[in-house]
DNA sequence: AAAATAAAATACATTTTTATCTTTTATTAG
DNA sequence: CTAATAAAAGATAAAAATGTATTTTATTTT
């Protein structure tokens, strides 16, 4: 469903939100480490998000990747979109170029329903819920040891 | 969602259904004329699904792919898992290594029921019935030109 | 039996995704 | 100001997905 890298993003993200209270800053490193995920292709999609203003980042000692209030309301269709883009939700489930109600695939109408359910649930939960979860202990986002 | 090789499989499988009838055997040329997909990338795919006895085939003059009598009750997903495998339908949304209810990733339950409803869709609907839907007009498989 | 046909198998090429390593730049602590 | 730190940027590589071309095998028609 999601790419790897959308995968790692998401962790990622949540992870920074879980720990960003009173401008605290995290190291890539230190993200992967808690996450279990590759360190130098977290990177790469991190500094993309920061790019995108999904998160922010500081170089230099004691610099790292944390939230600030501009983005706060984030949601993780936000994060989904801004690594794998908007082709999960509105193109064809068999690949036709042209799909729609009135020239529909065979699984059109059946289709379009679960990719807007999931649409809903990725617009609806906010990174601070998510984050929510996981500092609350009702969530993981890595695998028990 | 799906692979570009299951969108392929999916429409050449369906039209292969929906010319069927009689015995009729069609080429891997005019199936991808009709679906508007790369022909010998398909070939392979419909090779595939023919070893794992989802389509009927034969070689020679007049040989092609078909439909037979034991492949009359197969669902649309087990032409997906044929094409694709399973990791769809029982991997965690954010790829962790154990995800349950009992050690849920941050989205895991909301994940879940999309998750199952996809299957659901999969497993009721019927190649019989996706083809009937192209052969009575109410649905295609390529683009209008 | 020979020729023609079409799938099956094999080989090869390209693109995308995933992953790693190195160099550069910005920032801070001493 | 210098050294240390950590993200940013760039280069490279491996793996997987996608796509194409060629050779082989089975079958049928003549």
């Amino acid at each position: 469903m999601f790419s790897k890298a959308c995968e790692y993003g998401i962790r990622a993200v949540i992870y920074i939100w879980s720990q960003s209270k009173e401008g605290n800053k995290l190291g890539v490193k230190d993200i992967c480490k808690e996450i279990d995920a590759p360190e130098y292709f977290t990177a790469k999609i991190l500094q993309a998000l920061a790019r995108q203003n999904i998160v922010s980042s500081t170089k230099g000692p004691n610099g790292g990747f944390y939230i600030d209030k501009e983005q706060e309301n984030i949601h993780l269709m936000d994060l989904v979109v801004a690594i794998d883009g908007d082709k999960l939700f509105n193109g064809c489930g068999l690949g036709l170029k042209q799909c729609s109600a009135t020239n529909p695939c065979p699984i059109h109408h059946e289709y379009k329903e679960i990719r807007e359910g999931l649409a809903r649930l990725l617009k609806t939960k906010t990174l601070r819920e998510l984050a929510e979860e996981v500092s609350s202990g009702k969530a993981t986002l890595h695998s028990v040891i």
